[in-house]
DNA sequence: CGCTCGGTTGATGCACATCAAAGGCTGTGG
DNA sequence: CCACAGCCTTTGATGTGCATCAACCGAGCG
């Protein structure tokens, strides 16, 4: 039996608990993961580029995926950050010939459940529940973009501000303090389209004001009330 | 028999010219629209407000409308412009107790088929290829946002390069050079998360210039390669 | 040990915001 | 019919938040 097989077989278990499959039984799992393959991904490591012909969609089953596009300047802009249960390139799969709008680049180490187009087009397409679950994801994430270009005149605390609490509230348990993914200045900046040193310069008076604390990449929220203010100040 | 529903009658023939109920028939698109209405909505009249119960989504038949939202500052942010065939609110009526995320406001004259929630609950949900043809929709929209949020960094005159080249591609008849929709200075402004003066001084250079041309928020594109170069320029 | 990567700090400059003032145009009410 | 208010556009003067540039430190790593 091949290494990938393996892998889906014996994490059947897992993918039952993602939300996306819940309700689904074993069977049901195995035939929508038809051919489906567990990557592993080193940090950093590309999972697809921008632009090219898409054969696969899927979900992150561990750590965090950033979903980049080159500027015209020649450097990346971070266009969102998928976490855990989050689906990735399940809605252009309807298109005729679907490229990915985005590259997806592991951080730190990671796992992803690739699935080919196949199994859409034959499967999921057909049940209209799963279609409409990955709608909710789709809708949440349009969402978040709009919060954040509700913020694009705030200042740039504000911004760095909401992008915290907005990935804080991305873990199962709400009282979490620490952000669900390894994350460094340059992609805070490069998410919000501004210079690493100007973050670093709000988040290290954060730190000395004992907002927060951070240990290599990891984000720890000190105090969460003083954060959420900053996204209101003016 | 009540004004609205000759309306809805009336209309049918309009409603199947539309993308979205291509290869429907006259039948089964009244039974979609079952009590839905033809609204006609002046010049800056708001159809749906941020944060309300969601009890209706739509398409747009003519004109345009602005979805915003309010930023802590008290302005509003413009987060997309929608044209025509364009649907609103579609995929937020899965959810249990939907609320709009955005303000819907007419941009000059316009019309929106009203449909309530009931429909989609009932026959929309079913419909997998309709839900896929929304999906498309929304997947459009995204990667737009995709593209906007690639060109933050990018100088003001980009940005609203980038604006008009992309509302100039909804039109059906891709040799049209007048923009889809009237638009002010101040709503291009609040869509890139400008001051209106910058915006006036970018685009007055242009006309200038004789790039473009704008007479009474109707703006014709005179030299679309000059206006393209903008883009890529920095 | 040189390399790359992430974080930090200070000096300088610019793109754009802000403020102010004015003219045209439309609708509205006295 | 005129006055007035609101909206859109325009232009100039002034200010500032943040980018840019430059330099340095510590940690991990082949």
């Amino acid at each position: 039996m091949p290494d990938t097989q393996k892998s889906l077989k014996s994490a059947l278990a897992e993918l039952s608990q993602f939300s996306i499959f819940q309700g689904f039984s074993s069977a049901a799992i195995e035939s929508l993961c038809h051919e489906g393959q567990v990557i592993f991904s080193p940090h950093r490591e590309t999972l697809f580029r921008f632009g090219e012909e898409a054969h696969f969609f899927g979900m992150v089953m561990s750590g965090a995926y950033k979903l980049s596009r080159a500027t015209p300047q020649g450097d990346d802009a971070i266009v969102h950050f998928t976490t855990v249960g989050d689906v990735v390139g399940a809605f252009i799969m309807a298109q005729e010939k679907p490229c990915y709008p985005v590259s997806v680049t592991a951080m730190g180490p990671s796992r992803f459940l690739k699935i080919p187009r196949q199994n859409y087009l034959r499967d999921w397409k057909q049940h209209s529940d799963l279609i409409l679950r990955i709608q909710n994801l789709l809708s949440t994430r349009m969402s978040q973009m709009h919060s954040q270009k509700a913020l694009i005149k705030a200042p740039l605390a504000a911004k760095v501000a909401a992008l915290i609490v907005d990935l804080l509230h991305r873990h199962e348990d709400s009282e979490a303090l620490v952000l669900p993914l390894p994350l460094t200045r340059r992609e805070i900046a490069d998410n919000l389209g501004a210079s690493v040193e100007s973050v670093i310069r709000v988040m290290s008076e954060w730190s000395k004001q004992g907002f927060i604390q951070t240990t290599d990449q990891q984000i720890r929220i000190l105090k969460l009330e003083k954060v959420i203010d900053q996204i209101q100040k003016y």
